[in-house]
DNA sequence: GAAGAGAGAACGAACATTCCTTTTTTTAGA
DNA sequence: TCTAAAAAAAGGAATGTTCGTTCTCTCTTC
């Protein structure tokens, strides 16, 4: 037998999803061709089927990693943490973490995801598990607040963890759309809103 | 001469248009073909193509109805209105007028425009006027609230103005996944947030 | 030397678009 | 008012391209 040492099997595949992954940030799952994806990856058809049985195969591994860093961008805030809400922009697209950090890219490969899953009914599932443990990680920062009293308790925390996550949901818009979306002043109006006392930024 | 009374040539260009709606909802604008549209149109490839000069033609069209749907949607709002901040949502996604009530599909279809934004600068460009129309209308309401003190007078409305439409961003991205998104849940939640006295859905 | 890994030509299907034909409609002349 | 010519509109087969995928052959690695 001839079989090559595993590290290099992986990093091929790595190789292919990085390759894939730039194609599909630039020009979408479906206005990206195979022959894009080989020319990225410098590699030919044969080798790159030889790792993925289909197109579908690599759009599908690339929606799942980046679902993935969605969910342990999350998962990083489930401790009990220093939270102060109107940081969870912050928290959870991490300045200093590298999850979603990623910046722009991520966040337009996250916007394709979206988009993907209305026609894909398996990673529309796999969306919403994600979502709903996001849910559920963000709720019960909530639910500690509202034990604080530093929240009003007679809303549902999942309620309050829906607005905050749609919240980070419209911030990546933002920072998919145009290049940069300013997590400060984000943070800011969200102090403002919250009626918390606002640190002035310019 | 035989031309056409052009109110039948407004009506198959709207026939086409909305047939294509359809398929870009189901299907996405690129994995969406050209036979795809005929059949739901009913019509023939000559006929379309009497009507469009190309697929591109008709997404940008699509897209250009999308948002233009969005930024009527905030131009209703410029008025001195009744606003309760934590009403926005069911302001701009009308609850009760038409614009972007028309649901999932509308939400649906505005994500496909934010992904096929980041490939087209056209509709790049077009998009971002609108968002920055929408921002000056939100601003101006949020200004309103801090002259009246109801919102910290030391924070930049244009940044309050950023996270309130993120939040409708927000909002449309769980109506497009989901089918229902509770906008009373939501408007709940953002009561909460707001520190504002919180009515109890449930 | 055996077999996995990769290259690259080849293949059929599907694609957007065009082109020619047929049908339908309008208008002008009688 | 009817008819005929003309032109527009629609149909649908045809076209050339591009697509995703496969197949065969060569090279590399154990």
């Amino acid at each position: 037998m001839a079989r090559m040492p595993k590290e290099h099997l992986e990093a091929r595949r790595r190789q292919i999803l990085d390759a894939a992954r730039h194609c599909f940030i630039r020009n979408g799952f479906h206005a990206t061709s195979m022959q894009d994806v080989l020319t990225e990856a410098e590699l030919s058809a044969g080798a790159v089927y030889r790792y993925f049985k289909s197109k579908d195969d690599i759009i599908a591994a690339t929606a799942a990693e980046a679902l993935a860093e969605v969910a342990s961008a999350f998962e990083a805030d489930d401790g009990a943490r220093p939270p102060d809400l109107d940081n969870i922009v912050d928290l959870v697209l991490g300045v200093e973490r590298p999850p979603l950090s990623g910046s722009q890219e991520s966040a337009q490969l996250l916007v394709q995801v979206w988009s993907e899953a209305l026609r894909s009914s398996s990673l529309s599932t796999k969306l919403k598990e994600v979502m709903a443990e996001a849910r559920g990680v963000v709720g019960s920062l909530v639910a500690r607040h509202q034990q604080r009293g530093l929240l009003p308790a007679d809303v549902p925390a999942e309620q309050v963890a829906d607005v905050l996550m749609a919240l980070v949901d419209g911030f990546l818009v933002r920072r998919a759309v145009y290049g940069h979306a300013d997590s400060a002043a984000f943070r800011n109006g969200m102090r403002a809103l919250m009626s918390a006392p606002a640190q002035v930024t310019r």
